[in-house]
DNA sequence: TTGACAACCGAACAAATGGTCTCTAACGTG
DNA sequence: CACGTTAGAGACCATTTGTTCGGTTGTCAA
């Protein structure tokens, strides 16, 4: 990253911003103006000289083909998750509404790590009372918004006579319910199915900046 | 997704597959091409259907000006990072080299989940003998590799005599080192520096499908 | 039958755009 | 100084490209 003249690092970094802003490349005029060159001989004299170095690839005759590849960063598909609160023994659970969804708190991932689930929200953990599913305070566990499980499910459920919410695979066993810690070596809790309260199932779960 | 013709659908995802392969937007004539249509008028009148459906955005007068905007996902930068192997307590520790980081298994992960550490790489977790570091057989935890750590650093740590890997929060203390399990209820152990070899930081853990 | 309308075709236009050519200026090297 | 290299300026050209306009076809309801 060096061994780029001033002008040279100036126009990439505004390639790279332009396209994180527009979602398509600028052309060489754009670059030109925002960079303050006076011809697009320049831009183009430069820009082979990026594509030499390795900072960027374009397609020649092809208007805006300019493709940024530096850092071990691409550019694909991404999930932006909104985080609408936080998860903790004995706060209730928040639920997603369009009062607490368009927040900027968000988590980006991989749309492969969310499958085709729809209606997916994220939570933060607060407190270590929920290491009993391996979260620990901080991390972030991705829900999909549903009231009812499946045999096994990983849910968010909130205990309605405890006033407490818990991570919990889910089990049904007649007309009571088997919460079953993620840890197998703890052990599970049964209650009634009137006393459970299923606010989410559990996707997937990110431990950042340990 | 179903209010949109066939027609419609097919530049649809002609669009997003263009875009994943290329990193920059088709031309209308280049849809025009791809879809088998006689015309571009005709591109540009379904395009006009699909922006005022709220699947793509169009900058006018713009060449190559076409945002997919669909299902929750943009696009944006992703860091793709390598899985080198997997981790186990009778297993020793992979480390990075060219022979096992062109894989093709791969995580794609946030930027700013790594801030900006480098020599990054990923190892699956096998069995659930990390468990006392809150990570369960199928989860990812995403490693900076070094060879040193600092005090409190939780770190992927093979224990010579032992011959078993752990990973655990690292504390030098004097010539002997207690490494410290992220689960808080669960006791340090304590042994000399020159039994501990440091493999990799872990900067953050991921559990898919859960 | 008529009219409205959606979908499409073909052609043409004007603007946007990438590339190239010539010419300067600065700088270092022998 | 002569020479080559680097960096840039300005003008120009040929495509590429988005847009528009008139016409066509098929469907469906009044």
């Amino acid at each position: 990253m060096k061994d780029l003249s001033g002008k040279q690092r100036k126009i990439f970094e505004y390639i790279r911003d332009f396209i994180d802003g527009h979602d398509y490349p600028p052309s060489i005029r754009q670059i030109q103006e925002a960079c303050g060159i006076s011809s697009t001989s320049v831009v183009d004299y430069n820009l082979r000289i990026l594509e030499k170095g390795g900072y960027i690839k374009r397609d020649r005759e092809v208007s805006r083909a300019i493709e940024v590849t530096h850092g071990g960063q691409k550019r694909g598909r991404i999930a932006t998750v909104p985080i609408i609160g936080t998860i903790a023994a004995g706060l209730p659970i928040p639920t997603p509404s369009p009062d607490n969804v368009d927040s900027t708190d968000t988590i980006d991932i991989s749309p492969d790590l969310l499958g085709n689930h729809e209606n997916v929200f994220a939570l933060r953990v607060k407190g270590t009372s929920m290491i009993d599913a391996l979260v620990n305070d901080g991390d972030v566990v991705i829900l999909e918004a549903v009231s009812d499980a499946k045999q096994g499910d990983m849910v968010a459920a909130w205990l309605e006579r405890e006033q407490e919410a818990t991570l919990k695979r889910f089990f049904r066993e007649g007309d009571r319910v088997r919460l079953q810690p993620a840890n197998s070596t703890m052990e599970p809790i049964y209650t009634e199915a009137s006393n459970v309260v299923i606010q989410g199932r559990v996707i997937a779960a990110v431990r950042p900046n340990i």
